[in-house]
DNA sequence: ACGCCCGGGACGCCCCGTTGGT
DNA sequence: ACCAACGGGGCGTCCCGGGCGT
């Protein structure tokens, strides 16, 4: 056996995976941004944590901008994806579907405080760098696209309303659920967000076409 | 010595006049906040521009932070109250007021590029310093609780629906108003903020009472 | 009574007593010079205890520099002049009055920790500013001369060895006295000075001549 | 893409030595606080100069602070321990090697205009801040430590009188020696610690054991 | 290819000694 | 004697690359 013991990776486990190094990397840069915004995140609080260097960082992204695009990219759209793009579209009710999203956004503290990483990062970016605005505007397209399209398929089939006008529509609910968020977050109140998803909870099912009836509910 | 003229103070006008000072300082501080965030904005841009140097911005606030409260005790929460809060207090129909408050949201493309400075430092700012948060909370407070106040007023006259509770309404009405803002922010699309004042106006006739009609042509 | 009640003076007291404004600003200043010393302390400072401007201390004072030399020519000057010249040049015993000197030295915390002002100031200030050394150097010139003069005196009269060599050893008792002092204050143990001052006494008998005699014996 | 050759380090040699580099920034560093102070030092001083930038001497040094306790740690305490304890630890004769030590202390100009460097901290720093005072006054502590120690070892061998104290003359001599050079400073005269020198020789004799005899104690 | 250590400058905020106008 | 304003840095620290091993 040798003197000198085996040089000790960073941690245990885990001897070079590329791509594992790039997740950590990335995750853990999410987070910090998604508390302390984008320009309030430096490259060294992401690194002290994970048991990542500098030159691996800059190895994986060219800068302190493309770390924060592919946040963007690789994080903050996949859930928008995850959590209302693919669930409307796979949705056999859209006024259904909405409710169920809506009632399944997060009411813990940690979560109010942090408001939603996409507008987050679109309100602080948007005015300062046009590829960040551009990138994010497009999330939100697709957000409102997404809803504005099951509300026209759920027309067609005759459980939303026929006056309900599909864009219009998909941009206020967004709008609402956004300003809650943002409301809730300078609050630091879960029971602003709580009261939030309740109106639009009510405000979802007023969308739906009459038939079964308005005996709906309101809380 | 020299026949050389009294060289000429910074610019023209009010030598040495302190209230003014601080005045010029407030707003260039708070122009740049509004455009680029509180972390983005640094002492040296505001001092360029305005004929002020930084011993006296020292002179006037104790360091960044202090400025930044002096914006929001003196810039932000004045627009709030001069727009919402007075105007609600002093009308005689608060569903006509709020209309008119909203009808005058500016789509100018360079506000709209810059969004709600209330939204903005409280979305900044509330995760990163408590203080701040406290502050900005207050004044999502303050126009909360004027438009609740309205409501209930007008309620009593029965100009307003009696089953319209009004402090959830007054919190949709600034959840959805500063979505629409944050949205036509992120997509730098006046349109959209059109269309967000088009939808909430509509929704605002919603809550009158039906008396005397609600032929009410909703959209 | 008038109705204008008298403007408040700073306090009470004192109306506009420019010599009395000098003293206060000078023994303030020298009070934080002293503790930190002369690149240690600003102005601020001195300021904010007296119930004197900025203005105030720029009419008595051209600038800090010249407010530290006012501090050396009124204040520590004037300290060793009193403490050690003045007592030197009226004393009939040299050795008896430079005996009482010594032990006269405060053993208090406060004065332990700040140690001599004159040695402070001769030491920081020295190799920094040339006009500040010549001035400090002169005090300790003042002081080593007043106890050689002494000694001088005191051999002709017959109560100092007569191998004594009084510059030498003026300096020498300088020497070790400021040693102590600057001893003790590193340490911050007024025992330590308290040992100093012993055997700085058992020397100062040592040079005593020794005639008549020891049945002396002071402790 | 140009034919360039790699363009040249800072200066010749040594690429990349993080040792050296952290050398020469704790030795530059220590000339100029030996010269002006601790807080008379700014860091843009040092680094010019050395060929080294604001981001290297941050990554070997916390601060400004942390580069003083490596000043004192590395370099200041050395100097005492390479000066007077090791020598003392190994002499024979305590007394000689004292005498030997004073009488290598250097009269060059820029030495005495310096003074040395320990007190200068330690008068420095002592009353403002506690980490500093301590370890300074460790190192003081050394010091006397191993001349008491040395003393300790000669009265047992019958080198040193009987009656002496070591502690209390230990520290009786670093008092003096420190003294003088303070008074060498603040005069800026080689010739005052020359004659310190002598004096201390004179002393230091004077503590041998009577045997050989006292023909000795000359001027 | 992947990662690490070391280094590079550019500012940002703070604060300080100072000067005019009253 | 005072209030307001003035700039000049000081320290801290952040974003970022090069040279080397593995």
């Amino acid at each position: 056996m040798s003197t000198t013991p085996p040089p000790f990776r960073r941690s245990t486990a885990a001897p070079r995976d590329a791509a594992r190094t790039r997740r950590q990397l990335l995750h853990k840069a999410f987070a910090h941004v998604h508390e302390a915004g984008f320009q309030g995140t430096d490259l060294d609080t992401i690194l002290d944590g994970s048991g990542v260097t500098k030159g691996a960082l800059y190895h994986h992204f060219a800068g302190k901008d493309a770390l924060g695009h592919a946040i963007v990219d690789d994080v903050v759209a996949p859930i928008t994806r995850d959590t209302w793009v693919r669930p409307l579209a796979d949705a056999a009710d859209p006024i259904d579907a909405l409710i169920a999203i809506v009632e399944s956004t997060s009411l813990d503290a940690e979560d109010v405080r942090r408001g939603c990483p996409l507008n987050n990062l679109s309100q602080e970016l948007s005015p300062l760098d046009e590829a960040f605005r551009t990138k994010l505007a497009a999330i939100f397209g697709e957000w409102r696209h997404a809803i504005a399209s099951a509300l026209r398929r759920g027309r067609a089939r005759g459980v939303v309303r026929a006056d309900v006008d599909p864009a219009e529509t998909a941009t206020f609910i967004v709008a609402v659920y956004e300003g809650y968020i943002s409301l809730a977050k300078s609050a630091q109140d879960a029971r602003l967000l709580q009261s939030g998803k309740k109106q639009i909870v009510k405000y979802l099912k007023s969308l739906r076409a009459s038939q079964a009836a308005d005996h709906d509910a309101r809380t």
